[in-house]
DNA sequence: CATTTTATTGAAAGCGATTTCTAAAAAACG
DNA sequence: CGTTTTTTAGAAATCGCTTTCAATAAAATG
């Protein structure tokens, strides 16, 4: 294997001096730097990143940590597929690998400290998270290593986060519905007290009270996000709310195709008996025998900001503000029907 | 930050004592090393992994290589999500972390010896790989690297690979589509050159020639593996076929998918007028409007078996077989009709 | 009990880079 | 042209660990 030693030896130069000239410092002569260039490109020279790691205390690694509620469910989600893939693909463009943890949500919290004290990369970036806001940021806090949450806009100040307007979501998607002529409209959820579930759960009772329509805590259910709790989820609706809703926002895609499912078996028509709304905009969509109509969520680009964050705090380059709250938009397509007289 | 050095000084002994103490090295006195690791823990002293790596030119991590047609597609099939999830969940499991790189198909050979040369892992596993087996084992022969391919079982010699028997995925299809009475089959396939490609085409071959029906080229068609293929596939095969097939076996599911939409299009129901089966079993197939009928592949034990192969190779511990197939098994659900008399 | 063998320890040499810091050479100055 | 200042080059230290090898202590042997 070619070194910086051999690299020197060629050039006849010292291997500090090799070292300067490689990486472009102040202080050797451009004849000098020209014959060292030369030299490692005829060796083929490739720094050793270990070696340098040591040095530098740096890894050019930064770890993606996806967490669910089983890690055999977390990939099943469209959107952290595509953050995990859009994270990835800026981080090498900018010359950084990318690490993959899967973890189950119970396991997180005693594998963030060890993926950290592993030392194999310099930062983390948190998705899927199902973690208390504060529990998370304390912890984060403690690890004194450079992190961002991603998807879910974490409250709690000092914890970087980039994520769509969540609130939003469940503004936009309930808007939509109650314009529509509906306002018997149940909600699908998730946990409480994480702040994305909460914040379209938010958005969803303010345009309620923007409409002047009543809250009616027997159409809120809470799910998990994946497919079979938006199954379970509308048997659990329709059995308990007062009165049958007429239209139902899910807080995500993937619970609207287990609400179809259940919806279906239950004999209900999409969108004659009952409107359907969801949220995310995973792919595929329009290719469901009722196409959903649904809240789109920009995961591509919030995947790409999250990566230039953590490298600019990493690099200390430009900043980027330490909460990036993106902005979701309407998708209509055929789940959603018109009640209005 | 706590180094091997505050170690060796609390316990009162030289660093190496330490060293061979801590990696249970022989030749330590039992009671010396007691005291070591007596410190160790006491300090909370973790190994720098860089440091380590440095000597023993090893970083503990394990590269997969993500390749297709488009970045943006790949992760698009669930085989792949699938068996990324397996591959890293094992690796983590034996202390290993995987390192992510998504690059499209036509950047791959210019990524491999880059990847290889940032020296940020031991090994190689490649997924999705498209490239022509011949062209593709000679690259990784050249890189001297550990290296893996995975899910495609390529024939050349010394390429590892762990993958299921493409050659019975397609025969097992075919075969039964025949038992149900189908001899006008048409296939949707991909790539030729690629070994799983060709594989799955042979077995359909192969199960064809067995019931003593005629191969009719007019009912072969070359996709891509990706969804809009199955679509594109279904218009080419009815426009071509000289007999309007009966039965459909897309050589994977997403393919299957898009072959319903174009079905469907068409006017075509499934299974009344046309039987469908596909190949691959990704999840959620059950909760389609017409179950697919599929042919099911251990993705998640591929994924297992090729992390721990890798592991094998890096570590020599026991030895698995280089090149490891793994069998499928026809799971049948209602896209298939039977029409015998 | 002297001598050989074996077990245990520690000093020192790497691994391959970066980074200080000193020395030499070149340039600028009076 | 001698002196001061600025450039440039190189020797050596360092990062945190493993590993070799020599030295010492303990045990075994005749």
């Amino acid at each position: 294997m070619v070194t910086i030693k051999d690299v020197a030896k060629l050039a006849g130069v010292a291997i500090s001096t090799a070292s300067n000239a490689l990486n472009n410092k102040y202080g050797v002569n451009p004849k000098t730097r020209k014959k060292v260039l030369e030299a490692a490109s005829q060796l083929n020279f490739v720094p050793n990143p270990i070696a340098k790691g040591l040095v530098t205390s740096s890894t050019r690694n930064i770890s993606m940590i996806l967490s669910g509620p089983s890690s055999f469910n977390v990939f099943t989600n469209p959107v952290f597929v595509e953050v995990v893939r859009t994270i990835t693909a800026t981080l090498n463009e900018k010359g950084y690998h990318a690490l993959l943890n899967i973890v189950s949500s119970n396991e997180e919290f005693d594998m963030i400290p060890k993926i950290v004290q592993s030392r194999a990369s310099d930062a983390l970036i948190l998705i899927g998270s199902r973690q208390e806001d504060e529990e998370l940021s304390k912890l984060l806090k403690r690890m004194n290593t450079p992190s961002l949450v991603v998807i879910r806009g974490i409250t709690s100040a000092d914890v970087f986060a980039v994520s769509v307007d969540n609130r939003q979501c469940g503004y936009l998607a309930t808007k939509y519905l109650i314009e529509m002529g509906h306002y018997n409209i149940g909600f699908i959820g998730s946990l409480p007290k994480v702040s994305m579930a909460e914040d379209r759960l938010n958005g969803y009772f303010q345009a309620l009270k923007e409409a002047g329509i009543d809250r009616d805590n027997s159409l809120v259910i809470h799910g998990d996000y994946y497919q079979e709790s938006g199954f379970t989820g509308v048997k659990q609706l329709l059995s308990r709310a007062s009165h049958r809703p007429t239209a139902i926002f899910t807080a995500n895609d993937l619970m609207a195709l287990g609400a179809m499912e259940a919806l279906q078996y239950e004999g209900l028509r999409v969108p004659e008996d009952i409107s359907l709304i969801g949220c995310d905009n995973i792919p595929n969509l329009h290719l469901l025998r009722i196409p959903l109509t649904t809240i789109a969520n920009p995961v591509a680009e919030i995947g790409k900001l999250a990566a230039l964050k953590i490298i600019g705090e990493l690099e200390g380059g430009d900043e980027l503000p330490d909460k990036i709250v993106l902005q979701p938009e309407l998708r209509v397509r055929g789940s959603v029907r018109s009640i209005r007289r």
